[in-house]
DNA sequence: ATCGGTTACCTTTTT
DNA sequence: GGTAACCGAT
């Protein structure tokens, strides 16, 4: 499709670039050159941590750009963090002044769920379908398995949620899954009878998404042949840790299997590091990356080995450490910078005595040498081991923040909260009437449960809709919380997100549970919290961004021929209407875009909350080695460094999970930019119970020259003296929330947009949509492109429209 | 039948 | 330390 480039690991020569070019390629060395620069056709580049990989990444698609090689409509980016796409696109909008909307930029999920609300007619889902996260999963599995009587003992609902989970990310629906015995066949039988309860309920877990895109692109040609005309370039950051199905994902977007042989259309240029895959756990697969070069027939691979990173006592560690893995494509990180300071390894004591010495040498950081705290990592291999470097931390005044653990949007009251708001506009998700039905607790027990799950059964309806069907007093609770919903729902229509969310909080009767609650005062900051997180959602990034579509002609993209709609399938009007560059939440057909609350709720399960990221206070940084991939720092603290712990002991069932276990500890090691520290403890509270464990075998892997023992003072740590009693005595009680807890979404309300509307439309007017007819405006938000508006219409029901893309014109009256 | 207090289990990592 | 399942008191 494109033409070969006769030279095959020579950097591309370009006619002549532009002046304007110069400072965008500057700096580059001569690997990095040459990946930015790649002519079109498929690449694999091995980047090592360090490497300058995310700068190869944007830059490259800022040069295509640049050198009008490209259109924002034909690139698309797919990362598997939020984080990393975040970061993607600040780095590219500081680059180049391009709309970066244009572009899909986004995680595998993230950019699923855009595909699946543009065609969700296609995919078979309602357009407000919500998204189930592993809590919401494993509580629909339970359900369902009293439901028919599963034995829990025999098959525990997690271990199935794990099953499920692992046939999607192999691509395989029930009647694809080999089943050889009776326990296997009631396995499938049960995913079979899962899927069914998601339809019916209008809900998608994680694994769905992508499994339905993909489902989405491989049986509807038009889509995929608009998609992959569309996307003339593609790049994969972390392709290491793609699975099964993310692969076939991204071939069908590259291309067609013609007579059994795979011909890709675009340009794939997949970035990964074979050293950091840390995620086979969850169903990636390495062996992806020898997949992609023999079936993409991949002809240029560029290996990125210079580290800007760290000191050569860091680097020279993690070379060591890593090469007693087998099974690697081979790579070697080398650098320029001298050797800096040893590796420094501590043995402690106890794990208060570790923390406390982790506590000790961050405050001389900061004192003598002049780290910023922000520049401070302590990382550990399993979230419990946080507490008790947060205790000391706390003690010592030292501001922190913590990454991970339970995240914001997964604390139980915001889960309860985010269930009204799900009922609002789908009453039929029973996850979310079970989770709120009683809660706050209005007479509705289990005895009426049952009977109204029964009664639902045998009609084949919903909860709510079976409602009607139970009798006496048991009933008309039911009935009562039904009304409170519904109720809800009228009164809030039209109204904000932040009205709508505030209502909700008073007429559920949360805040008022909350309150006469001990430990309550919390948890009605967290909702108040929510209302923050919501303000902010609308105003800034969220809502705004994902919902906007481009003038018509950047729609097209690359597409120099019409799209796919001439003559292909004429049952698919679905592409008759140009797609918006970025339908994220907009259908490709008529302009329907979800509600600001569908939107939020979609945001609020795609993006469990690490949207604390920026928040200004200069504080050390507490994360899990997996949550830290990605990221780098002056200091880091690898605390734990015990047999079982890291390596955990659950992961040494067999050699591969060593090796993933010290691909880990690589990972961990090559964070560092000056200085290491590695611990490990005698004695460690686990559960509230005293385990002794062994140093690390890690140990022995990394070059004894690059180490500096430092011996433990003989001194007490008098204020660390093991309390007596159970484990954790030291919280503060009451006011155990941190002083530093995270700032998550106390940004200041922005003021609202006082931008006059260019689309003269007025609340209570009347307008006329092309499939949907005459309907009333009932609210207005958003300016210029992002400008929506409620529209009810009487055939149709109530809608939110993107002004851009939905054709209405003001009838007059 | 429901509520509120108790216990048991958790914990490897995450979109 | 936190949550869900369990159990006795109302």
């Amino acid at each position: 499709m494109f033409p070969q480039d006769p030279f095959s690991g020579a950097p591309a020569p370009q006619p002549a670039a532009p002046a304007q070019t110069a400072p965008l390629l500057a700096h580059l060395n001569a690997e990095q050159l040459a990946a930015v620069t790649l002519p079109a056709g498929h690449a694999l580049i091995l980047a090592g941590a360090g490497s300058g990989k995310t700068r190869v990444l944007t830059t490259r698609i800022a040069w295509l750009l640049q050198n009008g090689l490209a259109t924002p409509g034909g690139i698309l980016a797919v990362t598997f963090t939020n984080k990393a796409a975040k970061e993607m696109v600040a780095r590219l909008t500081a680059m180049l002044p391009v709309n970066v909307r244009g572009m899909w930029i986004g995680t595998f999920h993230g950019l699923c769920n855009r595909l699946l609300r543009a065609h969700h007619k296609a995919a078979g889902l309602p357009q407000a379908f919500q998204i189930l996260d592993t809590q919401d999963q494993l509580s629909a599995i339970k359900r369902l398995c009293k439901q028919f009587n599963v034995d829990e003992e025999r098959f525990p609902p997690k271990q199935l949620a794990y099953f499920i989970a692992g046939c999607k990310e192999e691509g395989m629906r029930p009647r694809d899954v080999p089943a050889h015995d009776a326990d296997s066949r009631r396995k499938v039988e049960i995913y079979q009878l899962y899927e069914e309860q998601c339809q019916r309920e209008g809900v998608v877990d994680f694994g769905e998404l992508m499994l339905r895109s993909y489902e989405l692109l491989r049986d509807n040609d038009p889509i995929r042949a608009h998609y992959q005309r569309r996307f003339a370039h593609i790049l994969v950051d972390e392709f290491q840790d793609t699975n099964k199905l993310q692969y076939q994902w991204l071939k069908q977007l590259a291309g067609d299997v013609v007579d059994g042989r795979f011909e890709a259309h675009g340009s794939v240029i997949a970035v990964g590091d074979d050293d950091q895959s840390i995620y086979a756990f969850r169903g990636a697969r390495v062996g992806n990356m020898t997949d992609f070069v023999r079936e993409f027939d991949v002809q240029r691979q560029i290996k990125l080995e210079q580290n800007y990173r760290s000191y050569s006592n860091i680097l020279d560690s993690a070379n060591a450490l890593i090469s007693h893995n087998s099974r690697r494509l081979g790579k070697n990180l080398r650098t320029t910078q001298g050797p800096g300071e040893p590796v420094r390894v501590y043995e402690a004591a106890s794990d208060f005595a570790e923390a406390q010495w982790m506590v000790d040498e961050i405050r001389q950081l900061v004192k003598n040498d002049g780290f910023e705290r922000r520049e401070i990592a302590v990382l550990y291999r399993s979230n419990a081991q946080s507490r008790v470097i947060e205790t000391a931390l706390f003690n010592a005044a030292v501001p922190y923040r913590v990454y991970g653990g339970l995240r914001f949007f997964e604390r139980a009251e915001i889960k309860h909260a985010l269930a009204y708001l799900r009922l609002l506009e789908n009453p039929h998700d029973d996850t979310s009437f079970l989770r709120v039905v009683n809660f706050p607790p209005r007479g509705i027990g289990a005895r009426t449960i049952e009977v109204l799950q029964d009664a639902a059964k045998s009609a084949g309806c919903s909860l709510h809709d079976a409602v009607s069907a139970v009798p006496g007093k048991a009933g008309a609770n039911l009935g009562a919380f039904v009304a409170l919903v519904q109720v809800l729902r009228e009164q809030t229509q039209g109204h904000t997100l932040r009205v709508i969310i505030e209502q909700m909080l008073e007429s559920s009767g949360l805040v008022e549970h909350f309150r006469t609650e001990k430990e309550g005062a919390d948890r009605i900051e967290n909702l108040q919290e929510l209302v923050n997180a919501a303000e902010s959602f609308v105003t800034q990034e969220g809502f705004g961004r994902d919902a906007v579509a481009l003038p018509l002609d950047e729609q097209r993209g690359t597409l120099t021929q019409s799209p796919a709609s001439q003559g292909l399938d004429p049952n698919a009007p679905v592409l008759d209407t140009p797609l918006p560059a970025a339908p994220g939440i907009v259908d490709a057909d008529t302009g329907e875009t979800l509600s600001p609350l569908a939107a939020f709720l979609t945001h609020a399960a795609l993006e469990a909350g690490d949207n604390q990221a920026q928040a200004g206070q200069d504080a050390v940084q507490l994360m899990t080695v997996h949550a830290s991939k990605g990221l780098e720092f002056d200091g880091v603290f690898i605390g734990g460094m015990e047999e079982g712990l890291f390596p955990h002991e659950n992961a040494m069932s067999d050699r591969d999970g060593l090796e993933e276990e010290r691909r880990l500890m690589y990972v961990a090691i090559t964070r560092a930019r000056k200085r290491l520290y590695l611990s490990h403890s005698q004695t460690r509270l686990l559960h509230g119970q005293t385990r002794y464990n062994v140093k690390s075998r890690f140990f022995d892997e990394l070059p004894e020259e690059a180490l500096k023992w430092i011996t433990p003072k003989q001194q007490g740590f008098g204020s660390f003296a093991p309390h007596s009693g159970a484990g954790g005595a030291y919280g503060a009680g009451a006011g155990s929330r941190f002083g530093f807890k995270a700032e998550t979404f106390a940004s200041p309300p922005v003021p609202a947009q006082k931008a006059a509307p260019s689309h003269g439309l007025r609340v209570g007017i009347a307008v006329f949509h092309t499939k949907f007819g005459e309907g009333k405006v009932l609210a207005l938000e958003g300016t210029g492109d992002d400008a929506r508006a409620q529209v009810s219409f009487p055939r149709h029901g109530t809608k939110w429209l993107a002004l851009s893309v939905a054709k209405l014109t003001v009838v007059d009256g």
